[in-house]
DNA sequence: CGGTCTCTTGACGGAGTTCAAAGCTAGTGG
DNA sequence: CCACTAGCTTTGAACTCCGTCAAGAGACCG
């Protein structure tokens, strides 16, 4: 279980048997229930988390008050709001627990004492944030370039566990449709 | 001239006046002409690239053959392909610059080198990466939640230098409007 | 079972696209 | 330095994707 970050850890840079708890005892191991909130709009957003089980996800309302879904954290990933988190402003965003989740959460201070205990780590969050940066350089690619048929589609075809594990209204969020509208799309699909 | 880059290193990490020149060694600078391509759409992005002066673009082009710009890189920003720099595979892009520019540009594996012998650089790029995806992470969340006439709005008001500096067919690419549309929306906001 | 939350269905409306054509601007060569 | 041309911008009409609103049908949980 604890394993896990220890594990992505040892994937981007060099850590020893003796070394790893150490950098482990830097986190806090937390668990939340499905729905519950890690932080809301308008506070700062003061973790960084880890996600070793379950799903949080990233949101923010409109000015309508319809939620919107920027990102979801499953398994391995890293989530928070790098802004609020690095600056200490407030955060334009919301964090969430999708369904029941373990999580490691570090805080900026706790964050900066680790980097400048274990300065390998510098490395570690680098590639982290550089596969993130990745992702949202194609995930900016599907939402210009797709209808939102196509990229229904398209994600459903990609990740179809995933389109399964979370309900629907989520998924449109995430897609920036109105439910209505993906059900219509579902339907489509399916004769 | 050349010191920009090293000014903005300093920004992040510490970098003495005897490494700061060993550092600059690892770059090549290179000057590039409007509409010049870095790389084209399945070629490797084998170059991260830092602008000192003038504007890149990314782009790709869509199913229907428009080109679609989803990031710009201006003066001390950095632009890259990550997905396709990281992992050695096609990019889904294309890096072309804009106007008149001059840049550092490194190759991954010079990167990888540079990162060896200055270790201190990996705190560097991970205030880069983790910067770019706070940046994206609002970018999204304009996307979503904003009608494309309150996106022009927005965008035109907190940067109106840039909105006069770039032809108006590639803000409307940027913005995800067609430029007839965009052209209805300027009358609009005159009148 | 009862109530709340989620998903579906359909009619209507509007933001934004598409197509076509004319006006404008800037770069290029003479 | 001017003229020409290619590329950029504007305008307008028809169209379409997708949102809005309203109402009903399931599904899940106490």
């Amino acid at each position: 279980m604890s394993e896990t970050l220890i594990t992505h850890i040892r994937k981007f840079t060099r850590l020893s048997d003796d070394e790893a708890p150490a950098v482990l005892a830097f986190f806090k191991e937390i668990e939340v229930r499905k729905k519950e909130n890690l932080h809301k709009e308008g506070q700062i957003c003061r973790y960084n988390y880890f996600v070793t089980e379950g799903c949080l996800r990233m949101f923010f309302v409109d000015e309508k008050g319809v939620e919107k879904t920027v990102q979801f954290g499953l398994e391995h990933w890293w989530i928070a709001d790098y802004f609020s988190f690095q600056r200490h402003q407030p955060s334009a965003f919301c964090i969430q627990a999708v369904e029941r989740s373990v999580l490691y959460a570090i805080d900026f201070q706790t964050q900066e004492q680790l980097l400048e205990q274990f300065p390998q780590m510098e490395r570690y969050f680098r590639m982290v944030h550089q596969t993130a940066h990745a992702a949202s350089q194609m995930r900016l690619k599907f939402l210009y370039g797709y209808s939102r048929e196509a990229l229904y589609r398209q994600f459903s075809s990609s990740f179809p566990e995933f389109v399964q594990r979370i309900p629907q209204y989520l998924l449109a969020s995430y897609l920036g449709i109105t439910p209505e509208y993906l059900s219509e799309l579902r339907a489509k699909n399916i004769s």
